[in-house]
DNA sequence: AGCGATACTGCATATTAAGGTAGTTCTGAA
DNA sequence: TTCAGAACTACCTTAATATGCAGTATCGCT
């Protein structure tokens, strides 16, 4: 049995998805509210495990709203719902701390079974917008990746820590020079003349 | 009409696959393998859009064998299976290229939806995988969140980038002391007392 | 007018880093 | 066996960085 609640603006869906989801037997309450405000003084939020949030809202937009919803209820399962592929807020709401995004078009069924993926700990994401996500993986498949050697690995990632060379070399049983020598052979490899650009690309390209 | 491969070792699973999915009528043929150096070696790669690769396969597994499949068909679609929730290797597959990530225990339904979405541009991830996914990009909240001032962002993205201090009190019309100050000041909010960590903490907490 | 916060400038000093050049040791391929 | 390369060590010079202490200018507030 849970709790859930929807923050939407749009009345007539507002409404048609609080009737629907009133309806499941496996929901015990369903709050609406067409605000992020709304909500907040509502001082419901406590109570509600999964939130419904709209991205498009007036006064504070969904993406702006969930780190103040968290402040209210640090447990809440938010997921959002968008009207168009809203590309550029995916990530945005992702990083904030959403577990899925669907879009507005989803069939009550398929809102049942995302309700229900949260419940057991999934992430409904609709596969087109996981294909994004997905995008944003892809490594650049080309040639030029930079092949470092494991010795070389291991001193970059002991500089992108903030090691110096004398840290570096007690750590790797190396004298300063020999820190050097490889540092200097990353530098060659990496394109690069000192440690931040050296740092910035490897965590870039997540060569460490 | 779509042409399938199969990448998979256990010849029960590879069969029953390949005898439900050639019933099926949106798919014109179905070729199977049970290796990557198999798959390679038929020389049929070339024809299959869509490829099932198993991760766990001998000699040349699912993951590394993903730029050698795409080196044969670099149009092709890889769809990764897996037995286990094999958490490890979800971003490396994602890294090389793959365009979904499903579990072997997926219904015949799943896959041919799984299939259907791949068809359409989409990436079919099962929830506990995309749960995986999501929590990747999720940042720590506010209270743990460093607020520079816009100067300070400005000398951090500066310094990101490989600037000296020289280099960056010209770009912002300061003096070397100015710039400095600046990284004092910064160093001391984001407690660290070296480029490298500052670069490596602004960049992982995505501050700049 | 005085106060505190913010944004600098100046100087001094010790440490760290970058780049050049050169020599050693070991290993594996021709 | 010889040769190349990798993985170091060594030394030198100059530039850049980290840090401490001191002082100035501006602005908003009381």
């Amino acid at each position: 049995m849970t709790t859930i609640g929807i923050i939407e603006d749009n009345e007539v869906l507002r409404v048609s998805w609080y009737e629907f989801l009133s309806k499941q037997k496996s929901i015990k309450y369903v709050y609406s509210f067409d605000s992020i405000n709304d909500a907040v003084s509502s001082q419901l939020l406590p109570n509600i495990e999964i939130l419904l949030l709209d991205i498009g809202l007036p006064e504070i937009n969904g993406i702006t709203g969930i780190p103040i919803l968290f402040k209210e209820n640090p447990e809440i399962h938010i997921l959002m719902i968008t009207v168009h592929n809203d590309d550029e807020y995916i990530f945005d709401a992702l990083k904030a701390g959403a577990v899925g995004y669907l879009e507005k078009s989803v069939t009550p069924a398929k809102l049942m079974e995302a309700i229900q993926l949260v419940i057991e700990g999934g992430s409904p994401i609709s596969p087109f917008i996981a294909s994004k996500v997905v995008r944003f993986f892809k490594e650049p498949r080309k040639e030029e990746q930079i092949k470092l050697t494991e010795r070389e690995e291991q001193v970059l990632r002991l500089l992108t820590e903030g090691g110096t060379y004398k840290s570096i070399g007690k750590k790797l049983f190396l004298s300063l020079d020999g820190v050097r020598y490889h540092i200097r052979n990353i530098y060659y490899k990496m394109q690069v003349n000192n440690k931040a650009e050296a740092i910035s690309l490897a965590i870039k390209r997540r060569l460490i």
